[in-house]
RNA sequence: UCCUUCUUAGCUCAGUUGGUUAGAGCACAUGACUGUUAAUCAUGGGGUCCCUGGUUCGAGUCCAGGCUGGGGAGCCA
C-alpha cells in the first residue's frame, strides 16, 4: 500500500478510504479505552490525529509508541468525532519503525527555548518551528530561480574555493592540502604555497560577484545563489560565517536599473512567500511575530524610498535625533543611522546611492563628480543591510587607477580587467543575503535559526 | 574583537542577610479515567547549583579569572 503525505491527507484526504501515513509521534495522549496519536511527516504543519482502540493492539507495542518515536499505521480515513480537526485515522495496524526513549529524548510537547534548540540542532527539524523555518527556506530558493528564470537569467556556478584574495569582502577561510605540522618554506622561510594542492594561496570564496561579472560580460542576465564564506570575528544575530548569496549582475544596466531589479525581486519573494506559505506563515505569526504577515502586506503594497546618501545624512543632521556617532559626510553610517531613516523617518525599506567612494569596493563605478559611486545599499527594518551592489566600473583605465590607488595587486586581478580590455560594457549587480531575507520573511530574530546548521565563531557542530 | 548580562533537575525558572536535608511548574514513571486537543487527577523518582581558584567556622549565595549562552556595537550580506 502507499504512503500517503499528512498534507494530503490533511487537504484532500476522502473519509471511508483506507490509508498508509508515516511519520513522527509529536504528542500522544491516553486514556483507557482510546488513546490518541498527533503524527507529523513535515509535509505540512499540522498532525494527523490517529485514534487507537487500546483493546486491538499490545500493551507494551502501544507504551512504546511515545513522542519523538517514528511509526507507520494503516487505518481508515474518517470524518473526526472531535473538535479540533476535520478527519483523523482509526489505526487498523502500526508498526513501529525507532522508538525515542522518553526519559532521554530531549524534544518534549512542551515549547521549547531557541536558545535550547540551538544546541540540539540535529532534532530541531522535528519541532514546527524549524519545519515551518525549512519549508519557507526551500519555497524561497524555488522562487529565486523562477523569478530569474522567468527574466531569461542564467544561474551561474562560480567557484567556491577561489585564489585571489581582491575581493575585497572581508577575512577568508584558507584552503590548503599543506601539512600542518611542517609546512615547505621558501626561501624566506614563510610557507611556500607553490607546493600547495592548487600551487599557489586558495581561499574560500566570499563573493561571486567578480566571476559573475565575467559571465554577465557574455550572456548578458545572470545570476549566481550558493555558500558564501566570511572569516570575519562577528557575533551578532545577522551574521554567519557560512551563508548563502544570490548575486545578480546584469549587462547595460545602470544603477536605476538595478535599484528596479532589487526592489522587484524582493517584492516577488515576499508576495510568493504570503502566496504559498501560508499555514507556515500564520503559525509564525502567532509564535514570533503577530505583525508578520501585516509587515509583508506593507513591503508589497509601498514603494522603498530611494536616496542618496548625502540626502540621508542631511536628513540625519537635521533630525534632533541623539545619536551615539556622529552623523558625518564621508563616513559610513553606524546601525542606529540607518535604523532611524528606516524605522522612524520613512517607515519603510530605502535604498541608500551614491556612496562616498572611500567606504567602498573598489569595482564601483566611479561618479562625475570624483567624490561618490554608483553604490545602492538596500534597508529592511529590523535587518538593517539586506542588499549590497553597484553600478560597476566599465572604463579599463579608472578602474586600473582605483585598483592601484588602494594597493590591491592587480597581477591577481588580471583576468577582471581583461573585461574592461576586450568589449567592456555598463553593467550592475547586487547581493542579497538569503538567511537575512529569510530573517524578514519569517520574522524570527537570530540568524542561527533560519539556517539548518549554522556556522558561526567557535562552533561548528552538527 | 569590544561592552553588557546570564548559567541551579531532562526543559523553564524560584532560591531571603552567607547557615541544617536546594524548591516549583512542566516533562518522565506508576495508577485512575470511553473522544483527548500542550487532556485531566493522584502518587513517585530525579541535582557535578557551568569550571578553576580565593574569602569564610560555613559558599548555590561574596570576590577574581575562565568557558558556553543571550542582548548590543564593529565588520558586512
Amino acid at each position: 500500500m502507499k504512503r500517503t503525505k499528512v498534507k494530503v491527507l490533511l487537504n484532500s484526504g476522502q473519509p471511508g478510504s483506507e490509508v498508509l501515513v508515516k511519520g513522527w509521534v509529536r504528542s500522544k495522549r491516553d486514556s483507557k479505552g482510546v488513546a490518541f496519536i498527533a503524527l507529523n511527516d513535515g509535509s505540512v504543519i499540522h498532525n494527523i490525529q490517529i485514534v487507537v482502540d487500546v483493546a486491538n493492539f499490545d500493551e507494551n507495542a502501544l507504551k512504546s509508541i511515545s513522542t519523538g518515536a517514528c511509526i507507520a499505521v494503516k487505518g481508515l480515513l474518517v470524518q473526526s468525532l472531535g473538535k479540533g480537526q476535520s478527519v483523523e485515522i482509526q489505526a487498523r495496524e502500526m508498526e513501529l519503525y525507532g522508538a525515542a526513549d522518553p526519559e532521554t529524548f530531549p524534544l518534549q510537547k512542551k515549547g521549547h527555548t531557541l536558545e535550547f534548540l540551538r544546541e540540539i540542532a540535529h532534532l530541531r527539524p522535528r519541532t514546527n518551528t524549524f519545519g515551518a523555518v525549512l519549508r519557507m527556506r526551500h519555497a524561497m530558493s524555488y522562487a529565486i530561480h523562477k523569478f530569474f528564470n522567468d527574466k531569461g537569467f542564467v544561474y551561474v556556478h562560480t567557484p567556491i574555493i577561489t585564489g585571489s584574495d581582491a575581493e575585497g569582502a572581508g577575512a577568508m577561510f584558507r584552503v590548503t592540502t599543506l601539512d600542518d605540522q611542517k609546512p615547505p618554506l621558501n626561501e624566506l622561510g614563510h610557507v611556500d604555497y607553490r607546493e600547495d594542492f592548487f600551487g599557489k594561496e586558495t581561499n574560500l570564496t566570499v563573493s561571486g560577484q567578480l566571476e559573475g561579472e565575467l559571465v554577465a560580460t557574455a550572456l548578458t542576465e545572470i545570476y549566481t545563489f550558493g555558500p558564501t564564506f566570511r572569516a570575519e570575528n562577528s557575533n551578532t544575530t545577522r551574521h554567519l560565517a557560512e551563508f548563502w548569496m544570490i548575486e545578480p549582475e546584469v549587462a547595460f544596466n545602470e544603477l536605476d536599473d538595478n535599484m528596479n531589479l532589487a526592489e522587484e525581486f524582493l517584492k516577488y519573494l515576499i508576495s510568493y512567500a504570503l502566496e504559498h506559505c501560508k499555514d507556515d506563515l500564520e503559525f509564525l505569526n502567532n509564535m514570533y511575530d503577530k505583525e508578520l504577515i501585516q509587515k509583508l502586506h506593507f513591503v508589497l503594497e509601498h514603494p522603498f524610498q530611494r536616496l542618496s546618501y548625502t540626502e540621508g545624512v542631511e536628513i540625519l543632521r537635521n533630525s534632533g535625533q541623539k545619536f551615539e556617532f556622529k552623523v558625518e559626510w564621508g563616513t559610513d553610517l553606524q546601525s542606529e543611522h540607518e535604523r532611524y531613516l528606516v524605522e522612524k523617518h520613512f517607515q519603510r525599506p530605502v535604498i541608500l546611492t551614491d556612496y562616498p567612494k572611500e567606504i567602498k569596493a573598489f569595482y564601483m563605478k566611479q561618479s562625475a563628480d570624483g567624490k561618490t559611486v554608483r553604490a545602492m545599499d538596500v534597508l529592511f527594518p529590523g535587518i538593517g543591510e539586506i542588499i549590497g551592489g553597484s553600478q560597476r566600473e566599465e572604463n579599463y583605465d579608472k578602474l586600473l587607477n582605483r585598483v592601484n590607488e588602494l594597493g590591491i595587486k592587480n597581477e591577481d586581478l588580471w583576468w577582471y580587467l581583461d573585461t574592461r580590455r576586450f568589449g567592456t560594457c555598463p553593467h550592475a549587480g547586487f547581493g542579497l543575503g538569503f538567511e537575512r531575507l529569510m530573517l524578514f520573511v519569517t520574522g524570527m530574530n537570530n540568524i542561527r535559526d533560519v539556517i539548518p546548521f549554522p556556522r558561526t565563531p567557535k562552533n561548528a557542530e552538527f
